[in-house]
DNA sequence: TATTGTTATACTCTATAACTATA
DNA sequence: TATAGTTATAGAGTATAACAATA
């Protein structure tokens, strides 16, 4: 594979500083990225949670009576900009915002039961999406995939 | 790394279900493009090129001549969103939209001198960008990673 | 009828700044 | 002073639908 890149690279009907967009791994990123997205969306269903929405009550979930500002760190978000995700949570009755005693200006986050039978299926569904859109990548070819993209987050992340 | 994957799903500890986010290649792919971008834009800089102008002005480049419509094909997106990308290279005077005798519909894209010197800056500080968020990755992971990228975008966009 | 470029419009996702109520 | 949640606002980036000019 490295020396498939190489020869690419040095070949010398495009020279050595070709400007092509089809080698450059951000590009790459972008295009597979909207693959994906759009392929989340149809396979959810149009009343379906959106990858954020999914996100965050998978987090909820996850981390019991978890605070808003913990959880937009932990999605990588303002917090505000969570508020809105939280409301759709709450209007759809999968979670709830409880006062905590003895700090009055958090809320900690509870999914319901519907929240977690919701969260359940969504996952259901993520899965199957997953499996059908990458049937052509093998389990390992998608594990390194993940380790590939993790390294990547782990540059501009800070945790 | 199949192995240790398939031991972290048998997991007693969290259940062959556990939600967990990362563990999706979709959750990973998201995170890991924030990043990127959000790089990408640092790196070139507050009066720079954002990613899809660069893309754009990197096709007109490669394929001189190419209308409006094509380009947005080859850049999947719709023939609309494109204008406001052109708008924004034609007043950078970077590109020029020429008529063509034959087809009064069509305009031909053409990359001035100035576009081309421009692309050719761009290139280099976007290698630069992802040289060095990628930094922790080999050649041979980087040529992957753009392998498998290139395998999801194969499912999702007409070709 | 179909296609090219365009406009108008709206939606998603995100960020920044400022507010309020607490601590 | 600092923090949690919130609001208002703006900016990318994208899509859909409709239009005029042309084929």
């Amino acid at each position: 594979m490295a020396t498939s890149n190489a020869m690419r690279k040095m070949d010398p009907q495009r020279g050595a500083v070709a400007a092509d967009l089809e080698d450059l791994v951000g590009y790459n990123l972008k295009r597979a990225y909207i693959v994906m997205q759009s392929d989340f969306r149809s396979a959810l269903g149009p009343n379906g949670l959106s990858a954020r929405v999914f996100s965050a009550l998978s987090l909820v979930t996850q981390f019991p009576n978890i605070t808003q500002s913990a959880l937009a760190r932990k999605l990588g978000i303002e917090r505000s900009g969570l508020v809105a995700i939280i409301d759709e949570l709450e209007k759809r009755t999968y979670l709830e915002r409880r006062l905590v005693p003895g700090d009055r200006r958090v809320q900690a986050l509870v999914a319901t039961k519907a929240g977690e039978a919701a969260c359940r299926d969504a996952l259901v569904a993520v899965r199957g999406h997953e499996a059908a859109l990458l049937s052509n990548l093998t389990d390992d070819e998608k594990q390194t995939l993940v380790d590939l993209l993790k390294k990547i987050r782990s540059r501009g992340e800070d945790e």
